[in-house]
DNA sequence: ATGTCTACTGATAGTAGA
């Protein structure tokens, strides 16, 4: 079974690079981010085409996310308490045996906005919450765009980045208050010494001068990690493809050992 | 510093957010 993580950058945007990517890549399960798009809006239909059952959590413009799956889907996350106001950023669902969410963190934007502190709290509520809902010991993946360079490696910049936004103490804190709860950066595990990134600017050329960071995770409980064959960053699909342009983010999947009933 | 992209608006170019 192939799981994914994806920030489109716009669905309504991306929907025919997306279209090619799931058909190239035969995921079974995606947690997609930033689909700017209302739930009123959302290409449901598409997905059917190709299909997948979708699991959407929308908003318009800003923020949405949304679980895609071949497999029969029962809704079970909904945002996280006590922050609506940052927008929609988190949904899940149950699939397969598995607990599968995917959640699109706050940015920050810079260390005097006011937003970066409202990065951190709202960390602090997602650790508080996801161990309310979901076990250690259950398999489970909490995917995403997390916003966060966990280490000097994961940074274009290595440790030459330290302290910026992204990659202050802060940040990687609470990131490491994720992984306390047991859930493990799968990309990490299989690929301990590689430097690889999710994220390039758009500006700046920061792409082909491999500028880039890895912040989008594939997280997982250990009895997801001790069935994981491979994890890839799919750089391929940050390439525009037949004249489309693609999102900022690549997606990353990894392929695990499953037994879809 | 910023060479880009998306979606919004009493829009039709300019702005905000990333």
């Amino acid at each position: 079974m192939r799981i994914a993580t994806w920030n489109v950058n716009g669905l309504r945007a991306r929907l025919d690079y997306v279209r090619i990517w799931l058909e190239a890549r035969q995921p079974d399960i995606v947690g997609l981010q930033e689909l700017k798009v209302s739930e009123e809006e959302f290409p449901a239909s598409a997905f059917d085409d190709l299909g997948f059952e979708v699991v959407v959590y929308g908003q318009k413009a800003w923020n949405g996310v949304a679980v895609l799956t071949r497999h029969r889907a029962e809704p079970i996350l909904r945002g996280l308490p006590g922050q609506e106001d940052f927008g929609a950023r988190l949904v899940g669902a149950r699939i397969a045996g598995l607990t599968f969410a995917t959640a699109y963190c706050p940015n920050g934007k810079d260390l005097a906005h006011q937003d970066f502190a409202r990065k951190l709290a709202w960390y602090d509520d997602l650790a508080r919450f996801w161990p309310s809902r979901v076990a250690e010991e259950e398999p489970a993946v909490l995917c995403g765009d997390f916003n966060v360079v966990p280490s000097p490696i994961d940074s274009w910049r290595g440790a030459d980045g330290d302290g910026s936004i992204f990659h202050t103490r802060e940040e990687r804190t609470r990131f490491g208050a994720l992984l306390d709860l047991g859930l493990r950066d799968l990309y990490r595990e299989k690929h301990a010494d590689r430097q690889a990134y999710s994220w390039w600017d758009y500006r700046a050329g920061a792409f082909p001068r491999g500028r880039g960071l890895r912040i989008d995770f594939l997280l997982g409980t250990s009895t997801v990690v001790d069935r994981v064959t491979a994890v890839e960053i799919d750089r391929d699909f940050r390439k525009k493809k037949e004249g489309l342009t693609a999102s900022d983010h690549a997606p990353v999947y990894a392929d695990l050992d499953w037994e879809v009933s």
